[in-house]
DNA sequence: TCTATCAAGTTGTACTATACAACCAAAGCG
DNA sequence: CGCTTTGGTTGTATAGTACAACTTGATAGA
């Protein structure tokens, strides 16, 4: 059984690997949706439908990023904005039908390569290391 | 026990997540060295030098990206080029002492931040989770 | 041996993601 | 009514990246 001190340096090592290869990757999986996009729109999705601010505040990103990426999404028709009637200041965005089809048809793509890739991990296995990634994420949210 | 449908979710999820604020993450804790440069510095110690080409074969990033991305970190004064008297066309790369400094420095702030944020896991989880995360990017190292 | 090809790296160009700052417009509050 | 806050856009700048064209050195086949 390895030392704590071990165990720190391997997952360190092995989570800025995985970070670093990332993107490449899931731009390589789907050219038509970026990793971000790709997180937006699930998100937009996930919530039925929220604001810019919220998916900023979500992703730790500026709000003049998410304006831009927005703008692109809708741009592609992916999404859509809805002015809020009790705040004009407020657009509420929906996922589009087109939108959609999109983020299933990536999720699906997605999801057959994790699929594959874990193939020869048992269910105990797969439920523990999604257990583990949940408490790690959700520990300290704000950073790594 | 969730099936073995969910956790595929929930790994997709939460990687994801964690990829999408990585790279941010990173620069925040050390601005003197983004996530890529680490990495490429880190090959290096580890590797005792290499070429450019090799970094670039092992991080799926274009011979191009590491040319600048070197000639950066040359600028910086954290790697030397050494040609090979072998074969005239070939540098290989070197940390510096100063690189060496700089690594070390920002592997430990790095390593702090792990302990923290993983403070209050025990000994036997934090074993299993590195080992889990080993299998995962063992596995088809080509993709995501 | 000469030439054609290959390999290592650099440079030109372009694009994307991102941040920060300045701004505009709508709400809300004294 | 004016001041502050909030949601969002736009201007500007930077980093990271890819692809293509090029240079230079190595190498193998005629």
């Amino acid at each position: 059984m390895p030392h704590r001190a071990d165990s720190l340096d391997t997952i360190q090592r092995e989570l800025t690997a995985f970070a670093r290869r990332a993107r490449a990757a899931a731009a390589q999986l789907h050219p038509e949706l970026s990793l971000v996009s790709y997180t937006l729109l699930a998100h937009l999705q996930d919530q039925q439908g929220c604001r810019a601010t919220d998916l900023a505040a979500h992703y730790l990103l500026d709000k003049s990023t998410v304006s831009r990426q927005v703008a692109a999404l809708e741009r592609l028709g992916f999404v859509e904005r809805r002015t809020d009637p009790q705040d004009q200041r407020v657009q509420v965005l929906h996922l589009t039908d087109r939108g959609t089809a999109v983020l299933d048809q990536v999720a699906a793509s997605r999801r057959t390569a994790f699929e594959e890739r874990l193939a020869d991990w048992d269910e105990d296995d797969l439920a523990r290391f999604a257990s583990y990634l949940l408490r790690y994420n959700a520990s300290g949210s704000a950073r790594d």
